[in-house]
DNA sequence: CTGTTAGCGCGTTCAC
DNA sequence: GTGAACGCGCTAACAG
């Protein structure tokens, strides 16, 4: 930098000046100053910036998993808000292990990012305090804590869960089957059969065990859930997936059996983001905006950080029951 | 750290050595240091550190869409394999705009990453100007370029495509069409047709430009294109569609239709990473190992970065045929 | 609009 | 095994 001060006759605080904030600088030093850039090559670092300013522009970002389209899109969404400002993101997952979120999060904060989302309910009670310690921004997603950080940009799983349920029932389904994942090791699994057991006390019908199923994620493992549910209560007349994945495999389990659908059973899935539109009939689902939820969170990081208050620190992006053909 | 100099009775590189490497400090300062850490919650400033030292541990990664299961695997590969040595992952998505790819990438360097990752086969001249004065260790994958700037791990779109189409062509199919993305925008898909063509001359088929498809990814666009190059040219016995999703889509269209696959048609993919294993029947298709990608490119960058020598700088990882049922 | 001064919090280098 | 001095490249704060 310094030798770009010296090219364009200018001290280097012009030079800094003239890339962060171009119009506190006269238009011909500004020239000068762009030309020397252009001559010499000269790219900018920004960590002896951020050491200075005590801002990285870095926005630390942690998912479930990476590989995996639904966070796929709430990064997507994150990126591409928070580059308009000239942000980055720092992208990690968490993994499984509790333990190795602590770790994790000690080395993400050791990089001083100026703002961090995360797609978890979290949380130990010692990542809680080096969050709090790290008094920067943070947006919580996935689901609405009970006890949250700071800020948080989700949906009920909850009540999404228990509206698809309560619409199967006004439809007069009257056997409706739940399949989730694991509730031991998933949250978001768990407020979603919470919701939909809900459902069913609101609608003055039976819990049955039989029907109340859980697996991992998959075509094939909602073609399995499809048929041991059936198998269990043949008199079943609905199945509520709280999943894309295994909604759509049961709706082709449904076509290599020749069921009707919603005429033998009804479906009904939640999510359908690249598949679920596609099939036939069109999937009855609990609709969330995945992409949406990234681009607010990032929204929400960039008021704070720019000092501005944030009205609704918690938002609720909602859900939307889509009605279609499969229920 | 001079607080936490002060608390354990040392210096502050006694600090910075005992965290960087604990062997070369005593046991009971290592102890006492540890103690202090902990009471305080101090978090080490790896912005100060990186300045010092002019190490940043941040790899950037630049991939065409973060929102695509295809790179998220590659993603994953290397977050996995950076993480384990204490490196961290920049996202950033390149878009289409050849000129945005250049701003971005000045801003991206501006953070000093110890290396960098590029799913592109790059690049504007200014690009390789920028990228070589860089100095650091770089990774292109996505095809085998005729020019790389420095390592490589990738496979061959033609020769991937070519063999496919060949694949077809053995099992007795003589009408093969083909989809895939826009060759104006997409060097990948430029090299699949390359390889679809070559392969249609070894195999004296005529070209015929009716059965050849382009169209964005996604399964209604799948589904669209099987409906147009059969209506174009009804007597076509196969399609190979280049990427995952529009194979899936085709498949569905042929259930709803009622259509035999192989019998009607033959379809053939490329890729199958999640939706694919799923479908009936499996999708025969030209497999990349897309989470290995990012492996391998970790594993070199961080050999680069250590210091060491990387045997192989360009690594072709291959693909596979898959023989499924769908042609 | 521009410049001067004084750090930011570490790691490198060299000494002990 | 430990420490002192110095500087990494930039920007905040203040002054002009």
């Amino acid at each position: 930098m310094a030798d770009i001060a010296k090219l364009a006759k200018v001290s280097a605080i012009t030079v800094s000046r003239a890339l962060s904030t171009p119009d506190k600088v006269s238009e011909k030093a500004r020239q000068r100053i762009a030309n020397a850039i252009t001559k010499t090559g000269y790219v900018p670092n920004r960590v002896a910036g951020s050491l200075a300013s005590n801002r990285t522009r870095i926005i630390a970002a942690v998912v479930p998993t990476i590989d995996n389209s639904v966070y796929g899109s709430t990064l997507q969404g994150l990126s591409d808000v928070l580059r308009a400002d000239g942000y980055h993101l720092m992208v990690c997952n968490s993994g499984v292990d509790p333990r190795g979120e602590e770790t994790l999060l000690f080395t993400l904060l050791s990089h001083r990012p100026d703002g961090m989302f995360f797609h978890n309910v979290l949380h130990t009670d010692k990542t809680r305090r080096l969050l709090r310690a790290a008094k920067i921004p943070i947006v919580e997603a996935g689901d609405l804590p009970s006890r949250p950080i700071d800020m948080v940009v989700a949906y009920s799983n909850f009540d999404s869960a228990k509206a698809m349920t309560l619409y199967l029932g006004r439809k007069g389904y009257r056997r409706i089957g739940f399949v989730c994942n694991d509730i031991r090791t998933n949250p978001r699994a768990r407020e979603r059969r919470r919701g939909y057991l809900a459902a069913l006390r609101a609608l003055n019908l039976p819990q049955d065990p039989r029907i109340i199923y859980q697996t991992p994620l998959g075509f094939r493992e909602g073609a399995e859930a499809l048929s041991i549910l059936t198998r269990n209560c043949p008199d079943i007349d609905a199945i509520f997936f709280s999943a894309e994945l295994w909604a759509v495999g049961a709706l082709l389990e449904c076509q290599r059996r020749g069921w009707a659908v919603p005429g033998r059973i009804a479906i009904a899935g939640y999510d359908d983001h690249r598949i679920a539109p596609e099939v036939e009939p069109t999937l009855t689902s609990a609709r969330v905006q995945r992409m949406k939820i990234g681009q607010l969170a990032a929204e929400m990081l960039l008021q704070r950080i720019r000092g501005e208050h944030v009205e609704h620190s918690v938002v609720d992006v909602g859900y939307e029951i889509f009605e279609g053909l499969s229920a």
